[in-house]
DNA sequence: GTCTGTCGGTTGTGTATACAACTCTAATAC
DNA sequence: GTATTAGAGTTGTATACACAACCGACAGAC
């Protein structure tokens, strides 16, 4: 029997992502310790500074490292907990985990609202907030709110920053439904959450609805995928334990 | 007062990726359809064809493009939508969404488990599955799932390839803790997945209970960020219909 | 002490070029 | 008819170079 030997290229970013990932996961770079830059890796690996960055940016969108422009390339953090079936804020959370929650309005604006949204609250004139929730000072989810204007006119910019939309409502709860996908955050999103475009991003969707089973808010909720994960109980689909809203998907 | 003109540098690669965004969901460029090529925008745009590859490495990071090598560019399709919360399988769900399922065991064996799986199922000896699920012969969902070796031993790989690990399991369920985050498809995942190395993912880390409490199974679920989303029914949190596992975060 | 500007070093964007790896079509051989 | 190969065109990786935008440290002015 013959056998052929075949050259097989390979990747050459692949094999310095891997080298820095190792080097992470063992610790020789702790969390938040920068890393060494561009041109010194270019020169240790002998491979030109487009590869290394090819290898950065990989690493980067595992949420291993960051970057900041002319500061140079860093080791991550490690993400906060959310329990979806916890009656908890963000703002709780993020002091559970130790941190220093802030939250501040970025835009306050009384306008049309996009098509989605209009259907889901029965009318086009809405309130739209934007605001951000840091925790420790850092960018920790990027959160658009839409209630109908009629609701709206009755809530200050002050009010939405200090205190919860849900606190501020006139109308009793009755639920949400939220979608949870991944997706790369966009430019804007990237800014305001400090994450180069095309990260990987948490994207929720929520429709709140009232007693009535009206929707009464609807609201993007956006999260470095680095930063956060979400956990959630899901009981047995067994008929005697099973509750109203959850089941098991699998 | 005075004034002063500064000219602002404006970045190339977001312009084209801008368009191309803005011809997509026109419908200029129908799902599945092949964009122009990397050659023929660099014409079009009168720019580099790195910089034209930029701009459509953000659009596939955002979900709305991928590539094949010596193909070309293409529009990506909508994402399944997942309830959390319905008593469905991944199976059941494509059906729903008019696909055609499919379930291929990649791996088999009886090996030692990592770390916080065997802590979590008491044991390092474990059975380890991994295997894809596809939607319409495309890739849909990488999973890894982990149980005792005591109780995987009464399995077969056709037995896992057939037929769900919970109705082959020899004991009743009570519930799952599931964990979703986002991320960038490592290099396993990329190919098993067939999306670009980084590429947004939802990863779910789940421990399956039996009714004793104890966790039987433990498994890893990643799904490409643009081909699927969970849906989550959020109840109140008003005391009076508050069900036990879930409870609105903000 | 604070404030401003400079400098060296850093990451980010962009061009040009070259070659590897892949895809599809058409031509040729059987 | 099928199977194979060549060729043109495609995306993917890599180098070299250049410049923009940013950062932090330091020096000088007040």
């Amino acid at each position: 029997m013959y056998t052929t030997l075949i050259q097989v290229r390979t990747i050459r970013y692949h094999h310095i992502a891997d080298e820095l990932r190792s080097r992470v996961q063992s610790g020789v770079y702790a969390s938040g310790r920068l890393l060494p830059s561009e041109s010194e890796l270019s020169s240790e690996f002998s491979m030109s500074r487009v590869t290394v960055r090819k290898a950065l940016e990989l690493l980067r969108d595992e949420g291993l490292v960051d970057s900041r422009q002319g500061f140079g390339w860093f080791v991550a953090g490690e993400p906060v907990r959310q329990p979806l079936g916890r009656l908890a804020t963000i703002e709780d959370q993020m002091r559970a985990s130790g941190m220093t929650p802030e939250r501040h309005v970025l835009e306050f604006a009384f306008e049309k609202a996009p098509r989605d949204v209009a259907r889901a609250l029965g009318t086009p004139n809405v309130l739209r907030v934007l605001r951000i929730n840091l925790a420790d000072g850092e960018p920790f989810a990027v959160v658009t709110v839409w209630c109908a204007a009629e609701r709206g006119q009755h809530l200050s910019r002050a009010d939405v920053e200090r205190t919860p939309f849900y606190e501020l409502l006139d109308v009793p709860l009755e639920g949400a439904t939220q979608t949870i996908a991944a997706d790369a955050a966009t430019k804007s999103e990237a800014t305001h959450l400090n994450v180069p475009e095309g990260a990987p991003v948490l994207r929720c969707r929520r429709v709140t609805t009232g007693s009535d089973g009206k929707p009464v808010l609807v609201s993007h909720h956006v999260f470095p995928g680095h930063r956060t994960e979400f956990v959630v109980d899901l009981p047995s689909a067994e008929p005697s334990i099973a509750p109203s809203g959850l089941r098991l998907v699998e």
